[in-house]
DNA sequence: TATTCAAATAACCATATGGTTATATTATAA
DNA sequence: TTATAATATAACCATATGGTTATTTGAATA
C-alpha cells in the first residue's frame, strides 16, 4: 500500500456524486446516457466523473455497441477499504522526532 | 449515513499527507510541532491539515499547556470505514429511470 | 510585566476541481 | 453514404485546495 495511491482513491471518492455512482453501480452497470437524468447534470459532466472513478481503478468500463457500461471494480473498492483498515506502520517517523529530541512528552507538560 | 458527510470525511483523507497523519495518530496523539519536521512542511499548513481533519470530526484535540495535542478519533474512522461498505440502497433511483424508460438494458444491445 | 514558544489566522499564489457549452469521435440506423 | 445517438474531449469559469510568509493569540517563563 502506497500512502499516494491510498490517498487517490480516497479522493476519487470524495465528491458525493461519485460516492452515489459507485453505490449505483454496486446494485448493476450503468452507461452514462443513465447517470446523466439521475444526477441532472450534464453529460460531459457524467463523463469527468466516470474517467475520475477509471482513472483510480475503481469502476471498469466495457463498450456495448454505442453505449458504455460501467462497473464496479469490486476487488479495488474493497481492497481500499481493508487498506484504510491497515495503514502502514509509521512508528520510524516517532522514532525519528523522539531521537532528535524534538518530541513533546505529553505527560510531562510540567 | 449522508452521502455528503462521507464524501466530506473521505474528502479530509483524500491527501497523502493527511492520511499519513492518521496513520501516526493511529500510534500516539502528537502536537503541531511534532508533525512539522516529520512532514517537511510549514507549522501553518500542518494546523490546517488539522482542522480539516477535526472538521471531519476524525480528530480530537486538547490543549496541554502551550501544547495542543491531536488524536484520532477512532470510533469516528472506523464507522466510515463500516459506512463505505454499507453504502445506502440506490434501487429506487433505478427503478426510477426504468419507470421513465430511458433505462437501458445492457443484455439487449441490438 | 515582558519575553518567548506553540498554534491559529490572514492574505496571498499556483494548481486542481466540478460544472458549463461547443465540438469531435465512435457506432448504429436510415 | 448520411444522419443520428452516445460518449469523449476541449475550452472555459468560479471556487476549492495546499502551500507559502506575516501576524495574532494563548500560555508559560524570565
Amino acid at each position: 500500500m502506497e500512502f499516494d495511491v491510498l490517498a487517490g482513491k480516497m479522493k476519487a471518492l470524495s465528491d458525493p456524486t461519485r460516492l452515489k455512482i459507485i453505490a449505483l453501480l454496486k446494485m448493476r452497470s450503468c452507461c452514462v446516457c443513465e447517470l446523466v437524468p439521475i444526477f441532472g447534470i450534464s453529460q460531459p459532466a457524467v463523463s469527468k466523473h466516470m474517467f475520475r472513478l477509471k482513472s483510480a481503478g475503481l469502476v471498469k468500463e466495457e463498450r456495448q455497441g454505442k453505449w458504455v457500461f460501467y462497473s464496479l471494480n469490486e476487488d479495488v473498492f474493497q481492497e481500499m477499504g481493508f487498506d484504510l483498515t491497515r495503514l502502514p506502520d509509521l512508528s520510524h517517523e516517532i522514532k525519528s522526532i523522539e531521537e532528535q529530541g524534538i518530541s513533546v512528552q505529553c505527560e510531562i507538560p510540567e
